[in-house]
DNA sequence: CGTCATTTGTGATGACTTTCACGGAACAAC
DNA sequence: GTTGTTCCGTGAAAGTCATCACAAATGACG
């Protein structure tokens, strides 16, 4: 069972995070061949209208009276993801959240490559952590095409955010998850996603007192 | 001019970082007293009726013709936010990520004071980091009693997550943000909110190879 | 005071997303 | 085969959210 590429329908948004739980379900399931769409839900809390819902954004991948066939579903879910092959990750600002993202494993796991880290820091450049070594921003170019940098990690202050995005996206890079609490511009063709951790917090808060 | 609660109408969950977002930009915003929705809008991003239904759910705030007082909508984004006062918060896990958001300082500056940190392994416990002392797990009960602590960031493994925050949940914590990438129980009246940075990158894989 | 330019707050509309509910496909059992 | 059970895929309904568009409010100006 293959997933192709068939874009009838828009995606909803909240839809793709959905995909990466039902997937983690999946590898919680090693021991039965197929599970159903009721199955999938107890286990990640959601609805099986809605995890059947989801799927079928897709493509047919389930059996009436059946279920899904847990190996090729997590085929499916890698391939839709797009992780099913690595990516090459170049993390840019070895500040104190860029080695956190550095040393964390989860990233690796699920095929995100690190493969080199970047600052402007004399006292960073030349160091070599958890096996990445950290290079001066001005040999971005050459990493990115020589080890075809597609996707970026941004964990500098917000005053550098948009010149380091507009460096990445000079050399090719099409996807970006920026940490910096600030608004940026990238071409169309670009995608970019934004963490703000202070505003995490922000809405913690709001939650705790509403409500 | 003062937000006074008024639960008339549910609350979009989308609305909550917007108001982040507007703040900020009021923030930016020192040399004009008065500011309208078209520009809080051309500042974040959003549309100016989206600034104007958002901020109405909750009063109304500004005065026809003029706009919204800087002032005066600062302080009215802070209450309904909750962050017009300090939070104290414990950090569970000294891990990479644990450091990392120790240090970084935008956490301070919004009024979330991170005021014990708490870990299992001896190596780490009695450490001093940024000022904040490493106690063990067991000390917990005390520290939230005497410092009043409602609110604790968790980094430590998923395997170790849904024990922590039954243990948060014991001594009186009402909002939790969780980093381990694990779904978590919790009696009603507790908040919890997510970060999954393994789920953001896949996120972030979709988008750039779809559409 | 009347007119004009401006900008809020909100009813109405439209767009998007989730949930409901059921036809039909698949298989087991006899 | 036929019956019974299971469970997917999806049209339709319900629910949620964003945008439109305008009445009403405000102050500037003469």
């Amino acid at each position: 069972m293959t997933f192709t590429e068939q874009h009838e329908r828009r995606i909803p948004q909240r839809t793709i995070p959905r995909l990466s739980h039902y997937y983690r379900a999946l590898l919680e399931s090693r021991e039965v061949q197929l599970i159903s769409s009721e199955t999938i839900a107890e286990l990640t809390g959601y609805t099986a209208a809605q995890v059947r819902r989801d799927l079928a954004y897709f493509g047919q991948f389930g059996t009436p009276g059946r279920g899904y066939s847990v190996e090729d579903l997590k085929k499916v879910l890698l391939q839709i993801l797009g992780i099913d092959h690595q990516w090459n990750v170049a993390l840019i600002g070895m500040g104190n959240l860029g080695l956190a993202l550095l040393r964390y494993r989860g990233f690796h796991e699920q095929g995100f490559n690190i493969i080199a880290g970047f600052d402007n820091d004399p006292r960073k450049v030349g160091q070599m952590i958890e096996g990445v070594k950290v290079h001066q921003m001005d040999e971005l170019a050459e990493y990115a095409k020589r080890d075809q940098i597609r996707m970026a990690v941004v964990t500098v202050p917000a005053s550098a955010a948009q010149a380091v995005v507009d460096q990445l996206v000079g050399v090719g890079v099409k996807a970006i998850l920026n940490f910096a609490p600030v608004r940026l511009q990238v071409p169309g063709g670009v995608k970019i996603h934004n963490i703000d951790l202070a505003i995490e917090l922000e809405r913690l808060s709001f939650l705790a007192i509403h409500k």
